[in-house]
DNA sequence: TGCAATCTTGCGTTGAATGCAACTATGGTG
DNA sequence: CACCATAGTTGCATTCAACGCAAGATTGCA
């Protein structure tokens, strides 16, 4: 990687570090771009290109996230199911995560977004995207459309999962409790599935 | 209800109607709040009395579902389930739905939130304060938190389900049709929570 | 008729977000 | 090493959503 994409990269933790500690300081609202370009040493302007909007500096590699689960459920191999490929996705981002980023860091961005509405809203908004992906996935598996009942209620149920691996208050999950979880939910899931089957 | 009411409730759809027509002709973005007080016969100003954002003109009786869901899970008969009490929220919403707005109009509204982005993540907002709402009834329901597991996957399908009532393309769905939708995914859910119990 | 509550309106302010053009730094090429 | 294309940064100007406030208009009630 050459220097201006690092100087870049810096450029942008940057701004996401100085928005996580302002908006932690005096909370969102009270925080405006040009106090975060100002911490981060950067004009206002270079905020926006770095970031559309000021909710997303809050989840700076969710773009990130969204493109190899895509990817992850596009190329998966022959024949496996959707949800197996999920979760080896998960796997591999918890592998990845845990070693860059230290806990504390991320424990702080939950606390902020769950005291702050627009945050909450967007990161709802940022599960929606990734059910739809699991939806498209799974009606492919079906084979049906992803506007028909069952892709919608597996979806719904696979995106809460996985919502449900986020830590509540200041728990630490452990890889193996956070696939129990989803196991479970996966469970869930197949019996409703079998459900539906039988009647 | 005296004149002063009615007036406020006439402005209130005069402004819902406007916005409406204009974002369908120009679209959400080329469309702004000073346009839809204009066609509204009132004060721009006058617009965020009625609503508190742009967004939530095309979403007018939303907030009336809410409260009617929250009083019908509170006060629902002793030992009836949330998912019961649920049921009987929609059929008599429903009920009330039909009779006053035309489907031509909900169609409209409908094509318009499905082109635009911003009304897209404010309908999931709604629909996740649902889940919410479904979820802490759940949870009572079940002896645990609002955080843990089952009322999680229980109260995202039971959303899903809600979701999947509204009718897709141009369909027009008739109300057994919509039930019988809702009661394939409570019996989804059911066995998804007989599968938990079995393991 | 007059008073109180409520709705409407205009004015001003803040701040998010975008477009554009100029400037700067980098990476690669001859 | 000089040159050029590419990409990042910056300042400037603009639009528009959203809010606070105070004054004006209208309705309900005594």
């Amino acid at each position: 990687m050459g220097l201006r994409e690092r100087k870049r990269e810096q450029t942008r933790s940057a701004l996401a570090d100085a928005a996580l500690d302002l908006f932690s300081e005096r909370g969102y609202d009270a925080t405006t771009i040009a106090d975060i370009a100002e911490r981060a040493g950067v004009s206002p302007r270079t905020f926006f290109s770095h970031y559309p909007s000021k909710e997303q500096v809050m989840f700076p590699d969710d773009e990130l996230l969204f493109s190899t689960l895509e990817i992850a459920l596009a190329e998966r191999p022959e024949g496996q199911q959707t949800l197996d490929a999920l979760r080896t996705w998960l796997v591999s981002m918890l592998g990845v995560m845990d070693l860059e980023a230290e806990a504390g860091r991320k424990q702080l961005q939950r606390d902020v977004v769950a005291g702050t509405p627009v945050l909450l809203a967007h990161q709802r908004h940022l599960l929606a995207r990734f059910e739809v992906l699991i939806r498209e996935s799974v009606a492919a598996d079906l084979g049906e459309t992803a506007d028909d009942l069952r892709p919608r209620l597996v979806a719904a149920t696979a995106a809460a999962a996985l919502d449900a691996t986020h830590p509540v208050d200041n728990a630490v999950y452990e890889l193996p409790e956070i696939l129990a979880r989803l196991d479970l939910a996966l469970a869930f899931l197949r019996g409703g599935l079998a459900a539906l089957d039988d009647g």
